[in-house]
DNA sequence: ACCCAGGGTCATA
DNA sequence: TATGACCATGGG
């Protein structure tokens, strides 16, 4: 695991995630970008921006048709409107970011849960990036490029991923310092770099179809020189 | 024209 | 518990 993080890191360079100003344009940003490319998802936050409704009680106020309207450059438009709006709800109910940051990690992740709308991903996203948790993040790319390079079995549940790279990096972090120990904040910024560096590299390369017959993860990327 | 994207929910078997 | 339908825009 963290040697092909270090060999995506030497290839792609530093990330820069999560692409926001604040807490809070991340978190929307988590719900807006599911299933849809980043890109489409900009243009969706400048409209909110311009508006000023990066803000949750004034998302809450705006009318449905006003916010659809909005998102519509990222897509499943209505449906994204509800999901944002009961996100916004849970946030005020529960205090915004001072009190929930207070939780402890595994209770904030039950609790983003509740939400309709937010699932093991995106509530993941939102632990790592907007409160900084030392959460792994498991994304449609991170299971591909792992299945195809033979690390992972097929089918493993996202708990199972998400477990396996928890564990698997706090090892190999913590042999590598003398005392056997790894700061919290020091395993935040692996996971969000490497995150980001997989879906770099996915859509890069690493596309479902056609299935990499000469994909360069299989063939131990010759291209970028990927290996185990 | 076709494929794909930084998923999640819900109904059905 | 495991599939499938559905959500929708925009770029390659």
């Amino acid at each position: 695991m963290l040697a092909t993080y270090e060999q995506l890191y030497s290839h792609y360079g530093r990330q820069h995630w999560w692409p926001a100003e604040t807490a809070f344009e991340i978190m929307v940003g988590a719900i807006l970008t599911q299933n849809t490319a980043w890109t489409n998802v900009e243009q969706a936050i400048v409209n909110l921006k311009q508006h000023g409704m990066l803000d949750a009680q004034r998302l809450l106020r705006a009318p449905d048709v006003r916010l659809g309207d909005w998102l519509r450059p990222s897509g499943y438009f209505n449906l994204k409107a509800r999901r944002l709006k009961n996100f916004c709800r849970w946030y005020t109910e529960n205090g915004g970011y001072e009190a929930l940051n207070r939780l402890e990690t595994n209770e904030l992740r039950h609790e983003l849960f509740s939400v309709n709308g937010v699932g093991p991903e995106t509530a993941d996203d939102i632990l790592l990036y907007a409160f900084n948790r030392p959460v792994f993040v498991i994304d449609a790319y991170t299971r591909r490029i792992f299945t195809r390079l033979g690390i992972v079995d097929n089918g493993l549940s996202y708990e199972a991923l998400r477990s396996l790279f928890e564990q698997s990096l706090y090892r190999s972090l913590s042999q590598r310092n003398k005392s056997g120990r790894i700061h919290q904040a020091r395993l935040v910024r692996i996971f969000n770099e490497y995150h980001a560096l997989i879906v770099m590299h996915g859509k890069d390369i690493c596309r479902p179809r056609p299935l990499c017959q000469n994909c360069c993860l299989t063939q131990r990327c010759k291209r970028y020189k990927i290996s185990i």
